[in-house]
DNA sequence: GATTAAATTAAACGCATGTTTAAAATGTGT
DNA sequence: ACACATTTTAAACATGCGTTTAATTTAATC
């Protein structure tokens, strides 16, 4: 893990200098992002990757050091402009005289839909990647997402206690806990659901929809007395 | 797939003959279960299972096949049990005049508990192998599910359709899948939660409080106008 | 007790994975 | 143009998987 070649901790940044190709690292990086939001981390092989993104087998390791590592800069890609946002957000809610479970999750939409300006489809890619970093058991990015943005997380955490002051702690760990299962779930089943849904209702659905679906049941669940 | 050499279709049905240790089957069947719902399918290996329960490798293709049939085999056992209950609790609603929510999902509470006569902790391993079986993509359970109970799984949209009557089939198609995000989440990430909570909450947790917690959450959910 | 059938066993097969190696190619600074 | 560092490459490595094979052991049948 110590005697890696550079994993082009700067470098050249973002685009080749003579060439109109994106940068090896930014084609694997993409790529990634691209079939792990399909298949999930597990699921997706660097053989996969390397393949569509047309680069060598050996230059995920070159570049990131290890396959955990290249999940880590994936969804770090996404956190980092996730969270901050989210972090505002939530700020905005501190002078709230009063405060509902409704509006701590509506706080989520603006930075959600902002992943949009990562990728066309950035907010589905997100939710998509949170949803696999759980179900699968990728314990480095927990740990990651803790110790980077755990400051946000206790300040939501805050904010859905004042709205609900009769909720024990209990209650709410527990409560949490379930809206964070129908999101994620929400999102690994949601290509399936989506198409299901678009057959079996005729007309368009879009990840927008499954958000605004999704934050009135969970507000519901949580704001059951 | 057809030239197998047996699959025990009868013979030795569950206990030796003149030993007091179980059958190479069961042994099989227990182990897999046990690891199965500690780790999920995909992470279980067959090299762990025969170590495990003592047995050859070979014994798994030699009497169940596949991995794969194996894996139907220990969630079957569950199923078989599990689905005529609910079924008959189900029935016992048609009957009610003023059906709510919280009724329809508290009737899978007994025959949820009624696994814990398949095994000590049967009600969390069923609730984990369900998990599983939907987080990961076990694309053979879900359809041996569909067609093995969907008149059962029918009739509980029936009757939410009856306590609901206000909510469109997308509005119920969406929230029904929630509740089974937050079910499913509830017990992969279900061990790892109790432990924090029982940390946490400084008093013993078991599956009950969960799933009493659960039923609460998921009916506000889904009865949210 | 001989003859089948069923079950168990050790070993190998074929394939896929992430990672490492060492040489070749490319780029950079002087 | 040279020397050096960076990047790319093809190949191999080491490990793990589910499955299959063929021989042996155990059990059942006549």
């Amino acid at each position: 893990m110590s005697n890696l070649k550079s994993h082009a901790s700067d470098a050249p940044s973002s685009v080749r200098a003579s060439s109109n190709k994106p940068s090896t690292q930014k084609r694997i990086l993409d790529t990634a992002e691209r079939l792990f939001a399909k298949e999930g981390f597990e699921q997706t092989s660097l053989r996969q990757i390397t393949q569509e993104a047309d680069v060598n087998l050996a230059s995920v390791n070159y570049h990131f050091g290890s396959k955990k590592a290249l999940i880590q800069a994936v969804v770090a890609r996404y956190m980092d402009v996730f969270m901050p946002a989210l972090d505002e957000e939530l700020r905005a809610l501190d002078d709230e005289s009063a405060l509902t479970t409704l509006q701590v999750f509506e706080a989520f939409k603006l930075p959600l839909f902002s992943l949009n300006g990562i990728h066309k489809r950035g907010t589905e890619r997100f939710l998509r990647l949170l949803g696999f970093a759980y179900s699968e058991t990728q314990g480095h990015l927990r740990r990651y997402t803790q110790s980077a943005f755990g400051n946000v997380l206790q300040h939501l955490l805050a904010l859905l206690h004042r709205a609900n002051p009769e909720l024990s702690d209990e209650e709410m760990f527990w409560r949490l806990h379930f809206v964070l299962g129908a999101t994620v779930f929400a999102q690994v089943s949601g290509q399936a659901l989506i198409e299901i849904a678009r057959a079996e209702f005729n007309h368009e659905v879009n990840i927008k929809t499954v958000i605004e679906h999704l934050i009135v049941f969970i507000a519901g669940g949580l704001e059951r007395p």
